[in-house]
DNA sequence: TGTACATCAGTGAACGCGCGTTCACTGATGTAC
DNA sequence: TGTACATCAGTGAACGCGCGTTCACTGATGTAC
C-alpha cells in the first residue's frame, strides 16, 4: 500500500491533509470518500489503490499525527536527564503538541477510542513500535535507578499520561480549561504521583 | 421525551438494554436501527416516538450509564471523611466500576469522545448536574480546609480522574493492564499527586 | 360503576438518499538492454 | 540515446445496499364527570 512512486506519496499526502481538513469542519461525519475525493481532488479509485479503504484512510491518518507526537515526545526526552526531568519534558510536550494541533490531537483522541480501531490497537502499536520502545526503556532505566515508583510499566504510563490526555479532551470538548497553565503546573504534579 | 404512561418506560428500557447487548457484540457499527428493532422487537416508530432519533438513543444510553457512575462515586465519597480517603474512594469506585460493566465502560469513554457527543458536552454536563455538584464542592471544600493542591477545578478533576480513565481505556482495548492491580496500588498515587 | 374522550404508546410499510466499493480502462513512470 | 515493456498511479461512471426517518394509522391508558 505504501507508494512506489513520487507521485504516489504526494497523491497520498494530499488525501490525508485534505481529510484533517474535512474532520476539522464537519468531524467524523464529514469523513466520506466523496467528500475526500471532492476535496483532494483525488479520485475514488486511486485512493483505493492507496489506502485499501475508506477506514484505512482513516487509520493512516491517525497514525500518522500519533508518529509525529511520538517524535516529540522522544526529542523531548533526549533533551533532558534524570527522571524529574525526563516527566515533567514529556507531559509538557505532550500539552503543547495538542495545543498546537487541537485537530489532529482531537482526531487521535477519538478515533483511538472507537472500537473498530481498538480492535487494531495491537497494529497500531506494532507500527510505532520503533517510536515507543524508547519511551518504555526510559521508563524502565529510571524504575532500575531507583527514581521511579516500581509499577507495571502500562500503568506507569497511565500516570503519567492520563492525566494530561484527560486534560487535552476537556480542553477540546467542554473548554473549560487553560491549557497554558495547565502545562505550567501539572507535570509537576504528576512527578509527584510516579516519583519513587 | 419522557415516558407518561408506564408502559412506555418499560419500552423504552428494554431499548437501551438492547442497544447495549448490540454494542457488546458488535461494537458501535451494532447501533442501527434495523437492529435494535429486530433485537429488542420494538418498532422503529415507536423507538422514534421516545427518543426523537437513533442518536437520542445513544445519547440517553450514554447518559444512564453515565448516571449510574456518578451515582457510584458519590456514594463512594459519602462513607469516608477526609481527603486522603476521599480521592482514594473515589478512584478505586472508577474502577471497580469499570471492572464490573466493561461493555457500559467502553461506551461512555468512546461515545463521549466522538465529535457530535462532544457537541452536546454542555448539555450531558447540564443533565448530570446534580450528580456532579457534589463532586465539585467536595474537592473545592477540602482545597478551603489547605488538604488539596489550590488549582483550578477542572485540572483537578484530571489529575484525580485522568489516571483511572487511562488505566480504564487501556484496561479496555490493550488489556495488558491487571484492574485488581490498579485498583490497589493507583488511588495511593493519584493522592500524592494532589495533596497539598 | 360506567362511559366518553383526550392523550400516549406503538405499528410497520414505504421512501429516498448517500454511502462505500468496484472495475475496465488510460496514462505516467521507471528500468533494462 | 532510444525503445520496449512491466508496473504503478489514477480515472470516474456505475452499482447495489442498507441506512435513518416518516406517517397515516390502530390500540391502550388514564381521567373527568
Amino acid at each position: 500500500m505504501s507508494p512506489k512512486q513520487q507521485r504516489g506519496e504526494a497523491t497520498a499526502a494530499q488525501v490525508l491533509d485534505c481529510a484533517l481538513e474535512l474532520y476539522a469542519s464537519q468531524g467524523e461525519a464529514g469523513l466520506t470518500l466523496n467528500a475526500i475525493t471532492s476535496a483532494s481532488g483525488v479520485s475514488a479509485g486511486s485512493i483505493y489503490h492507496h489506502f485499501g479503504s475508506l477506514q484505512g484512510v482513516v487509520l493512516a491518518l491517525a497514525q500518522s499525527w500519533l508518529g509525529r507526537l511520538l517524535d516529540e515526545l522522544g526529542r523531548a526526552l533526549q533533551q533532558v536527564t534524570g527522571a524529574r526531568d525526563g516527566v515533567q519534558a514529556v507531559t509538557e510536550a505532550y500539552l503543547r503538541f495538542v495545543q498546537e494541533h487541537p485537530v489532529a490531537a482531537r482526531l487521535m483522541h477519538s478515533v483511538t477510542a472507537d472500537r473498530e480501531v481498538t480492535a487494531h490497537a495491537h497494529q497500531i502499536r506494532g507500527a510505532q513500535e520503533a517510536r515507543l520502545a524508547p519511551l518504555a526503556a526510559w521508563l524502565h532505566a529510571h524504575q532500575e535507578s531507583g527514581e521511579l515508583v516500581a509499577l507495571p510499566l502500562p500503568i506507569l504510563e497511565s500516570l503519567i499520561l492520563g492525566p494530561v490526555t484527560g486534560i487535552a479532551r476537556r480542553w477540546l470538548s467542554v473548554g473549560d480549561i487553560d491549557i497554558e497553565e495547565a502545562a505550567r503546573t501539572v507535570p509537576y504534579h504528576i512527578w509527584r504521583s510516579v516519583s519513587a
